[in-house]
RNA sequence: GCGGAAGUGGCUCAGUUGGUAGAGCAUCACCUUGCCAAGGUGAGGGUCGCGGGUUCGAGUCCCGUCUUCCGCUCCA
């Protein structure tokens, strides 16, 4: 974890936040590189649960809502359950878990009488007040989840778009926790992005959907992010670890150093949810069916991922320390898709004008097509290790032929193989090799000067 | 929040019994360099987390505070 950390800062994809002020804990900023993978991470989410969909509408709902969706939610009361601490062996219980007043039972874990502490609130969602008056009635919440705002707006949704059973509404967006200990890098943060999807099924489907997305959030894992199966796994939780709200719930976890840990959640919410927020506000939030001609109270599939944990895992899982003769190569492994950058022009020699105006030619047009750069502020070599240690999958090395023969060198990042193209075809040619619609067909370099 | 550990240039660290900060790497400039972190010369960059206190004098001692890391708890 501690390099990934040490590679995250180093080359400008995550910073600690407010730094320069100490930090702030539980708070990451993302660098110029980081806000380009995580875009790309969310667009790959996007892509595969919206827009590739027929099935799955969009939504982008405001961090604040009436506080009474928290009420409903149960989110109020789970958020702030009173605690209490044993003052001899340091471990913390809530109130409604203990068998009796704290101050008359013993400590249920040591055994210690009179050492449980009095009942404190620990508050987990962040509260904020609307309006210029701090008074109780302002009182709002950060949302703690993204998912009641695709309860709250089911009736909507469902209407305007004029969706029948099985339908589902997406959403990526930021959430809020004031967690007790935030930590291991961006895994555990106090402000954090989500991407959740509530599918809407018909109770007698419940299971059948329930397979079925946990089947499909398992194969984007590595087939949209790439990620390596071996580092995977599905864990059904146990019927004492399920949330309140649910039935069945199957976690998808990564092999992370810190073991194995969740990257997301796909639970079975039953209508849970939609009756709690029909009671509280007197809606009938149901979908008509017409065979039946009753109003089906839908129950709900959501797969719940984290942003930020997805950023950290592409991280994780693309990063390899090659051992070469002098020192170590370090290279970023990540899908061409996900890389921040997508190509990077090298001039061989920096010392020749007619090299460098090339290059720098050739890199603005490659700019049109892709995310790419320009750097000529090393030696080639260094400048290729540069580019792996960011993921870049592809560097185009301009050299003293190109300015005969109009073509350039492109190495590819992971074979560190290379192909000769004419020039004028570079920028397409890349652009369809990060897309996949391009097969790479390098060849040693060595070979490649013999041919050439 | 509780318990433990730690905070010196971007990074990793050195700073002897208190006397007003150094190295390597990194970065930048110039030279060199014809395909995988070469070399040379030079430069920028630190109120030693912050605030008090002791002292003629504190990175070095004392107190407080903040932050980070590891456990407890929570969870995507």
């Amino acid at each position: 974890m501690d390099v990934i950390v040490s590679l995250a800062k180093r080359r400008g994809f995550v910073f600690p936040s407010s730094e320069i002020y100490g930090g702030m804990a539980g708070f990451w900023d993302y660098g110029p590189l980081g806000v380009e993978l995580k875009n790309n991470v969310k667009q790959a989410w996007w892509r595969e649960m919206v827009t590739r969909r027929d099935d799955v509408v969009g939504l982008d709902a405001a961090i604040i809502m009436n506080p009474r969706v928290w009420e409903a939610s149960g989110h109020v009361a789970g958020f702030s359950d009173p605690m209490v601490d044993c003052r001899n062996c340091k471990l913390r219980f809530r109130v409604e878990d203990l068998k009796g007043p704290p101050s008359e039972i013993a400590c249920p874990n040591c055994g210690q009488h009179g050492t449980l502490t009095e009942p404190r609130q620990f508050n987990l969602m962040f509260s904020t007040h609307v309006g210029p008056v701090a008074e109780d009635a302002s009182v709002a919440y950060l949302r703690p989840e993204t998912a009641q705002a695709m309860f709250v707006q089911f009736e909507n949704v469902a209407t305007t778009m004029r969706r029948k059973l099985p339908f589902g509404i997406a959403q990526i967006g930021r959430s809020f926790r004031n967690e007790i200990t935030p930590g291991n890098f961006i895994f555990r943060d106090r402000e954090l992005e989500q991407m959740e999807m509530e599918f809407f099924v018909h109770p007698r489907d419940e299971d059948e959907w329930f397979t079925y997305w946990v089947d499909f959030r398992h194969r984007w894992w590595t087939d949209a992010l790439g990620i390596d199966a071996a580092n995977l796994r599905l864990r059904p939780h146990d019927p004492d670890e399920l949330s309140h709200y649910s039935t069945q719930t199957t976690d998808i976890e990564y092999r992370f150093p810190i073991g194995w840990s969740e990257l997301e959640g796909i639970a079975d919410r039953t209508d849970y949810d939609l009756k709690a927020h029909a009671a509280a506000s007197g809606k009938r939030l149901a979908i008509f069916d017409e065979t039946t001609g009753e109003h089906v109270v839908p129950y709900v599939i959501e797969p719940a991922a984290g942003v930020d944990r997805a950023v950290l895992t592409v991280l994780i899982d693309g990063y390899e320390e090659q051992q070469l003769e002098r020192e170590k190569r370090v290279v970023l492994h990540i899908k061409p898709s996900l890389a921040p950058v997508k190509a990077a022009v090298l001039p061989l020699l920096r010392n020749r004008p007619e090299l460098v105006e090339r290059a720098r030619a050739l890199a603005a047009d490659l700019r049109e097509v892709v995310p790419s750069m320009y750097d000529d502020t090393a030696s080639i070599g260094k400048l290729y290790r540069r580019q792996d240690e960011i993921g870049t999958p592809f560097c185009v090395t301009v050299d003293v032929e190109s300015l005969e023969d109009g073509a350039a060198t492109i190495r590819e990042r992971d074979s560190m193989t290379q192909e000769r193209v004419a020039l004028a075809s570079i920028p397409e040619h890349v652009a369809d090799l990060v897309a996949g619609r391009a097969v790479w067909s390098g060849v040693p370099r060595e070979v490649a000067a013999v041919e050439s």
